[in-house]
DNA sequence: TATAACTTGTTATAATATAACACTTAAATG
DNA sequence: CATTTAAGTGTTATATTATAACAAGTTATA
């Protein structure tokens, strides 16, 4: 499977910067109020930079937030298929990168019989931290 | 597990009958022209009934739609374990009730050994109509 | 009937995201 | 290397989605 060279652009690499300092997810507009040191002043600059780089899996958007975060795994070479554990107390949110999920996951077949080339699954609870 | 009686208001019931007689998910401000002929006429009157609902397990929001879906599942008393396949050319959404995938995720420890009480999952893929 | 809990109505505004257009830079092609 | 095509940028304005805050009405029930 052939994959593109994804080299960013100077935009791409501001944002991707703001949003791998992060300690966790970061809104779009926390982004764009952190890069406006970099001569970035606009809404639609970031949300194109984030676009872009969702696409080519530097980060990923948590849905049920509006934030987007830094991809943790090495390997990840696209968005496609995504899964997060979210403590709904200390809105901690974590990528989980598990074998036995990804692969349930990227086979299951619908009732149809269909299966799914992409999928984002977000697990709410409580972590660890929290609950001691 | 006791269950309250989950009576719904007059406004969770006007919302709940346009979101009902929606062929696919609805958004909020849909939801709100179509209720003006029943008197409501700003929105925190829908997403507070939206709200109320989805506790209530009558809908869904479909995170990556910002929309609302009837839920399909006539034991669905809470709506804390949802799949839906999102097809992404006709944009069809369909609520997934499946024994194997709602048990392999509601037993699903991650690297911490910890389990989930709830989860979204969102698959995206070609629906067998728009395939043909 | 008092009172607590819930529900409603209303105005204003916050938060999130995109359209549209002009211009610049980088890359690909002959 | 000149051309032209694609990708990226800057900018203004606006669209879309959602909530805060507060006053008042309704229902359940102690």
């Amino acid at each position: 499977m052939k994959m593109k060279l994804q080299k960013l652009s100077k935009n791409e690499k501001v944002v991707l910067e703001v949003v791998k300092k992060s300690t966790g997810p970061i809104k779009a507009y926390t982004i764009l109020s952190d890069v406006k040191k970099n001569g970035l002043k606009a809404p639609p600059q970031v949300y194109r930079a984030l676009d872009k780089l969702i696409k080519k899996g530097k980060i990923h958007r948590i849905e049920s937030k509006n934030a987007y975060l830094d991809c943790q795994n090495s390997k990840c070479k696209t968005s496609s298929r995504t899964a997060f554990s979210i403590c709904q107390k200390c809105e901690k949110v974590t990528e989980i990168l598990n074998t036995k999920l990804s692969k349930f996951l990227s086979s299951f077949k619908d009732d149809a019989g269909e299966e799914y080339q992409k999928y984002n699954l977000e697990f709410y609870g409580i972590c660890k931290k929290c609950k001691s």
